[in-house]
DNA sequence: GGAGCGCTGTATCGTATGTTACGTATTTTG
DNA sequence: CAAAATACGTAACATACGATACAGCGCTCC
């Protein structure tokens, strides 16, 4: 079973004549990057003519060198995906079913934060902070607790931040208190929803500053959003895991509250002496 | 100092017109592979045209788009030769706000699962997917959407799934429903909530088996509770982090799911059909 | 309400890139 | 040692890719 283009060379090296040898050789050198570039740079650098290059593409059974490419690409995009960092947490002897969900959702969150770079998150956290408009949170069918775990912190470090809940048509109403100096928090992820892209699209409308959290692929609504989060949901269960989703919003109203600090920590003595 | 194109996107993104938004955020979902596609890929992925890919990378300050692939080419290199400091958003020298709360975040997950055996996650499922009785669902102020949340799950792949929300009343007169054969899985952290606990000492009374999730310092409803879940909630921020909670409650459906596999698949199928 | 500016997509163009044909060099074999 | 077969590079070719000019549109600001 051969997986990787650098193992079908190794197999098959030993039956390549003196030029593409050399090409084969260079490209293990510096794999795989040598591979995405052009056949004129692959050839210099292999001190090989173009032709060459490409018999040896043919050679591993590729019909051109694009496409040579393109497996390059998803090679490369396969290990990206699942971090080496993996091997760092041992396999916890354990076995269980446990582990194996427990270290895909730790990857997850790392995959997710390594796309997402502190100066995102506080601007997003300063737009959430800005006092000026007010905020709203709402999410989709499994996602919706997580806007409302948000919307409960939030609210407790500043005034005007309201969970959109109920009915479609309690919320679409509420379109009208909203403008350009408001922001939306979105949750969408696979199976995308239709009503709260419609709503995303009308809250835009009227300039609604939209805040969206998805998966890898994009909610329809990211062609709104001033802001999208993207976070990792692949788990080996049957469903998506919102868990990195989880952890950026923890993050975020961790970061508005700080922001807040001053203002913050009076009103949540105030709110303690309320009680 | 920016020394990735990641950040660069990061820094200039609030500057950036949709359409070019939309590219930068394209990226970013699956980065670094769309950038180093054709630009008529690029586009499509990103729904806008093909020029707009190129304003986007010139804005970046890239003279053509050839430039900017050799950019992030250059980047993948130095990233896949030292695989060990995988992490794109490095250290953080300067105290970013996110590395510490992300670290500590998985600390505690790690953590939990530690004190957790697969036994006891494997015990609990079933008594989640016996299905000879009802299962409740109450969080306290803040963890009340992580009921929500495995709530929506559970009732896909069973009946008789319910979320106790609104009003203390409210659900003290369900209290009526509930007997030996039905669960009763409760959220509480500090500060825990008297309600709460008066309400599971009323539920124990009648006999209903009691699953908590609580935080290391254990809810006083521990006393009345079957199984314990105790989660580390300590980050660095102003708020105790629920993210731990929130996993093992996203394997425990898992597993519940798994268990019910057969009937829960044809479950899930049929309720696919009514959407 | 009108004028100006900025953003975006369509259509066209030039060119860099992959590809192929062919001639020369090198090795292999009888 | 000769002759054939294989390997390799040069050079011409075609295509697909990136780049650019331009026009339409929406938005903001008088």
């Amino acid at each position: 079973m051969i997986s990787s283009i650098a193992e079908l060379i190794a197999d098959r090296i030993g039956t390549m004549p003196a030029g593409e040898r050399r090409a084969a050789q260079t490209l293990i050198a510096s794999y795989p990057m040598i591979g995405l570039k052009t056949v004129a740079e692959f050839s210099a650098a292999a001190g090989v003519s173009s032709p060459t290059i490409l018999r040896f593409v043919a050679r591993l059974g590729f019909q051109n060198y694009p496409e040579f490419q393109s497996s390059l690409q998803d090679e490369l995009a396969a290990q990206l995906q699942s971090p080496a960092i993996r091997s760092l947490n041992p396999p916890s002897p354990g076995g269980g079913t446990v582990s194996p969900m427990l270290e895909a959702t730790l990857d997850n969150m790392r995959e997710t934060f390594r796309h997402l770079s502190d100066k995102q998150l506080e601007d997003i956290a300063a737009r959430l902070a800005d006092r000026r408009g007010k905020t709203f949170l709402i999410g989709g069918r499994f996602t919706d607790p997580l806007a409302r775990y948000m919307a409960a912190h939030l609210a407790v470090v500043q005034s005007d931040v309201f969970h959109l809940a109920g009915q479609e048509s309690m919320w679409r109403d509420r379109l009208i208190d909203m403008g350009k100096r408001d922001v939306l928090v979105i949750f969408d992820i696979r199976r995308y929803q239709d009503s709260l892209v419609r709503f995303a699209e009308k809250a835009h409308q009227r300039g609604v500053q939209i805040v969206l959290f998805t998966d890898q692929w994009l909610s329809p609504i990211a062609r709104f959003a001033r802001h999208v989060i993207a976070g990792r949901t692949a788990v080996p269960s049957a469903w998506d895991s919102s868990a990195a989703l989880f952890v950026v919003a923890e993050t975020l109203i961790g970061a508005v509250t700080r922001q807040l600090e001053a203002d913050g920590a009076r009103r949540i003595r105030e709110m303690e002496s309320l009680r």
